[in-house]
DNA sequence: CGGATTGTCAGCTTTTAGCATACATTCTGT
DNA sequence: ACAGAATGTATGCTAAAAGCTGACAATCCG
């Protein structure tokens, strides 16, 4: 079977037509005439085809060279739009970006910024999947994931990019009507709401600013498997539970919850991206991951400010 | 500036998409799994943009490997389609055939074969250009020239495809009137119309069937710078006169003109074809030449015959 | 008529293509 | 559950190709 022919030499022919000579030719493609003059030698003994009459000085196209310059010449139009388009979306963002997330982090966090990011970006569709199990990307043909929790170190594509916090909450009337709370040790006899969503919903670290650590565990009445049905039961003042910020400063500005021991902090979780492993992140990606940091970031302030 | 993108990765990219894995576009392709790997992961650099997303044992295309895989197909199709109207155009006549020829030589032989040769090849066009005069066969855009007489064998695209006699003419008439011919020498005295078409219109040496030798000077009272005008005044009896076969041979059968000293033979030349420099024939041309060549041939035994 | 220009050829150096081999990771059959 | 098979990548090697330089032949122009 005949040697495919070496696409490359078609940029050197059609080079050769336009500029009328090898030696023109050679100055605008930046080599050598005698590099011109092979690559065309080469071509034409690859396709067994004369495609420029030459003499000494001169030369010009044969009939099958026209015709064979005329279709290179949108070949390699052809070629050079398909390189500019992945030109072009190497630095704008565009197309669908497919997102999971857990289900709560996703519904109260990552929601609000895909509604700004494809406001922003018109070019931009997004698809999120909220799952509470452990998609594989690309199996499942993901762009993004983001991991909430606590991730080991060994997958090269993670990468933490914030945290949350954790909070003791309970609602007004409940708080208002047990005697006063101060450190850990006061609130063990309250009515809990367990949070089974989690490995360990009933024991808890505290600790103080000033570096005391004291282990509390609570007794739980009720025992609930997703996070926001503990936090409707919590805001029924059926008892205490310890809540991830990022649902519970809606209530709390609302004043619908109350944090209890807020000068006790408790053990903070990271917030993660995984990306498919790739050897260059499409710019829909990056930006959005761009986003969620600054998210992240505003939301730090705003408790610190509080 | 950014190096020239290597076209001939894009096959290679294709035919992992299409197969679905490196191992199986590796044995499409005849080579090993390591270059496809290699090469794709080339263009990858080279584009900047990642077009396949692989986790060990499994691929599948970014959106961005979609977009550009279309992109790329089209113009390995494009390139195919090129290359294979060239091999076409490689084995079919087809196309204009630009000649030029002298006037007398085209006028007799070459007319009647140009109209055989487009009425057997549909796809052929003719264009024949009748000049006395030396064309340049690159800067006039001529596929093919017809000479006629004493080529040097110096130029080496110049073939000699067959030859013509020259013969010793006169009227019925004319040469009924004076006495009896029968060497060259009875001839120096009688009148002659001189062709100043030739360089030497006037000495001719004759060769006797024998070997015998003879040189003889005539004296024109006549003298034509055309060799159909030249013909037409010997027709007309005005005397005796040099021709070429080629332009004597309707006459002859005509009745119309006599040959003079048959058995006394004239320096007789050559027909050549000449050519453009070029490393391929097109078959039009070499289709062309094969015609003519079985003319000339068949010409020949028309003449041995008689 | 001589110098300038053009295209080609030959020899050389650098770069690339393709191979064989080994390795890490996943999948499948037993 | 485990071992073998399959896949994709990395590395080092060899051969081929790309590109360079210099020289040459043929034409063109001042």
């Amino acid at each position: 079977m005949q040697k495919a022919t070496n696409l490359n030499r078609l940029a050197y022919f059609v080079a050769v037509v336009d500029a009328g000579s090898f030696t023109r030719a050679a100055d605008y493609l930046g080599i050598t005439k005698a590099v011109v003059s092979q690559q065309v030698a080469r071509l034409e003994q690859e396709v067994g085809t004369t495609l420029l009459m030459r003499t000494t000085r001169r030369l010009q196209p044969t009939e099958a060279g026209r015709m064979f310059h005329a279709r290179c010449v949108s070949i390699l139009r052809e070629a050079e739009d398909a390189l500019g388009e992945l030109a072009q979306g190497r630095t704008e963002p565009k197309g669908l970006l497919r997102i999971t997330a857990p289900y709560d982090y996703g519904t109260s966090v990552i929601v609000p910024l895909v509604t700004t990011f494809t406001s922003r970006y018109k070019d931009c569709r997004v698809e999120l999947n909220l799952s509470d199990r452990m998609v594989d990307l690309v199996a499942d043909n993901m762009d993004l994931a983001i991991r909430v929790g606590w991730l080991a170190d060994s997958n090269l594509q993670a990468r933490r990019i914030g945290s949350f916090r954790q909070l003791l909450v309970g609602s007004p009337e409940f708080v208002g009507n047990v005697p006063a709370l101060n450190e850990p040790a006061d609130c063990s006899s309250l009515p809990f709401v367990a949070n089974n969503a989690l490995r360990e919903p009933l024991e808890w670290t505290f600790t103080h600013r000033d570096g005391d650590v004291r282990s509390v565990r609570f007794k739980a009445d009720i025992a609930i498997n997703t996070t926001p049905a503990v936090m409707e039961a919590v805001r029924q003042g059926a008892g205490l539970s310890v809540l991830p910020d990022f649902l519970t400063t809606a209530g709390l500005l609302a004043g619908d919850l109350i944090p209890v021991l807020p000068e006790w902090q408790l053990p903070s979780g990271g917030v993660y991206t995984v990306y498919p492993a790739a050897r260059f992140r499409p710019p829909k990606v990056s930006v959005f991951v761009d986003m969620l940091i600054a998210a992240l970031k505003a939301l730090s302030l705003t408790r610190e400010i509080r």
